[in-house]
DNA sequence: CTTATTTCAGTGTTACTGACATCA
DNA sequence: CTGATGTCAGTATCACTGAAATAA
């Protein structure tokens, strides 16, 4: 028996909407994952890292709404940079509850060789679509997105 | 300070496809994973029971196969289902290592009220879609999707 | 001998919950 | 009092690894 067996998933999954989303997000998710560990980096990091480049020195609550980490993790988050020298913590003078965590140099170097080494990822994963399709398919998942914040 | 706060992701992450889709894909899961537990199920019994519908009476492996759920874990799922009266299962007389697992009329009544309730959930993911683009952006993470499994 | 299937025990990551102390 | 913040401990889900038993 199945001389004519399917390789491929059920239809009813292959046009679902949701199923799709967390099927390439799992496979995103593995390479992302990957090429992130040769540079002896989580994901997580990355994220922290970026959302201090782009808004500068913030709280730890902060760094949690602007890169989606959650601010119960990003205590972890910031004790192992603050290990590695990427980004330093301070008390925040004007709220004493608040630490103010900044990116040093050799944080924004390291977060310059991430980019770089995301940017070929992206183009990886994105191989089979033209450029235009690309933009789209970054525009939708947008759309989506927002929508999912005001739910 | 942060008078103009910026409650958004940094420009970075917000145009990055990787990240898009597992912050997507997160939020799909979610509302996925809540709405079939007013059903009583989880996202993996969905997945076998539609591969079982489609596909016919099958293995373990090749369910795992055709719905994406690793094999170690379609075990368990299965034991779920037989218990639930969802499937049945017996040994394969002409390979004696295989189970043949078939979906029960009881299942496949399951399975229709599921796939009514995923059709809701579908709708209000895609709501900020337009019906063109909500076929293009199945057609482009499929197209991803697809590139993915010949790396 | 090699390969495929089923099964089980356990791991790593992610997102999250709950609780608590601190402080605005 | 309330609400926000930082911290810690623990949980649920998922994808996966490794190993063993069985049989093609």
């Amino acid at each position: 028996m199945d001389l004519m067996a399917d390789d491929s998933p059920p239809t009813r999954l292959r046009t679902m909407a949701s199923w799709l989303m967390t099927q390439v997000a799992v496979g995103a998710d593995r390479v992302v994952g990957e090429r992130l560990a040769t540079a002896d980096t989580r994901r997580h990091h990355y994220r922290v890292l970026a959302a201090l480049d782009e808004s500068g020195p913030s709280s730890q609550a902060e760094v949690a709404r602007n890169c989606g980490v959650h601010s119960s993790d990003v205590v972890a988050v910031v004790n192992d940079l603050v290990g590695k020298g990427l980004v330093d913590r301070s008390p925040d003078p004007a709220d004493r509850r608040r630490n103010t965590i900044t990116i040093t140099a050799v944080g924004v170097g390291k977060l310059r060789e991430l980019d770089a080494l995301l940017a070929d990822v992206q183009d990886e994963l994105l191989a089979p679509l033209t450029t235009d399709e690309r933009t789209e398919l970054v525009r939708l998942l947008g759309l989506v997105l927002e929508h999912q914040g005001r739910s």
